[in-house]
DNA sequence: CCAAGTGTATTGTTGTATTGATACACATGG
DNA sequence: CCATGTGTATCAATACAACAATACACTTGG
């Protein structure tokens, strides 16, 4: 995996560190990240997104109390190999929840009714 | 309107006066608050959710200079007069696009098709 | 007139979170 | 063996949100 890979928005209201540990966590669940597979190195990461590299480290940390991540002593971090390749549609349905909870409350605020709602989501998800 | 109308969510992350702003936003976007329609007081709120007068007035005084609300001297806060009853269909549309975009993303990291995310939206919308 | 209701400015405190700088323990590989 | 690469423990700096307790200016309604 490459440190480009993960896309950074320091001025966002979520954390750095939360940014990655999500991102992780989807991008484990859909299978673009295997089990066993070296991530780049906290250094590599911090540098390329000129950010420290403790917050990376944080990151990481909370990958791995999570069982996300290995740590490979002297190597870095990888994939867990308990992890299989990917999750089902349903589990991987089950992370997108929250945010579908949310954004269903919005649109009940907004009185949006659900087509043009719908619409603009089918565009977006590139059907 | 009542102060039991508003969703306050003390443990988010999303700080408790942005929450009242944004939920504000559209609620009046969605004319579910009409123009020149009277708030609840600050202490009424503030009471009724058991926060801080000055977090909720923190909240009303965002709320007017986005021009929102507007300051009735001695009276309270009311809905903008300068605010039609209800903005179009699109513009409310847009005012959900950020999370829209979000949500597409994070679709995409975990490789899921379009089709069970749209029909998993489509449920909670009440459809 | 005046009690009671508005919102708000002020000051201070508390708790928490995020980020940063530095130094350290450890394993690898030539 | 040791330079180089891991991750990270530790401490400090900063920012922010929320609360608390007042005090104030203003308008309304009896």
């Amino acid at each position: 995996m490459d440190a480009s890979l993960l896309t950074i928005q320091p001025n966002a209201p979520e954390p750095i560190y939360r940014q990655i540990v999500e991102q992780l966590r989807r991008l484990i669940a859909g299978g673009q990240l295997a089990a066993g597979e070296l991530l780049p190195s906290v250094r590599e990461v911090a540098g390329f997104h000129a950010i420290n590299p403790m917050t990376v480290s944080r990151a990481y940390g909370l990958a791995e109390s999570e069982g996300l991540l290995e740590r490979l002593r002297g190597k870095g971090m990888a994939v867990a190999a308990t992890r299989r390749a990917s999750q089902s549609e349903n589990q991987r349905l089950a992370l997108l929840e929250p945010q579908l909870l949310e954004l269903a409350r919005h649109a009940r605020e907004l009185e949006l009714p659900a087509e043009p709602v719908l619409r603009r989501l089918t565009k977006l998800l590139g059907d």
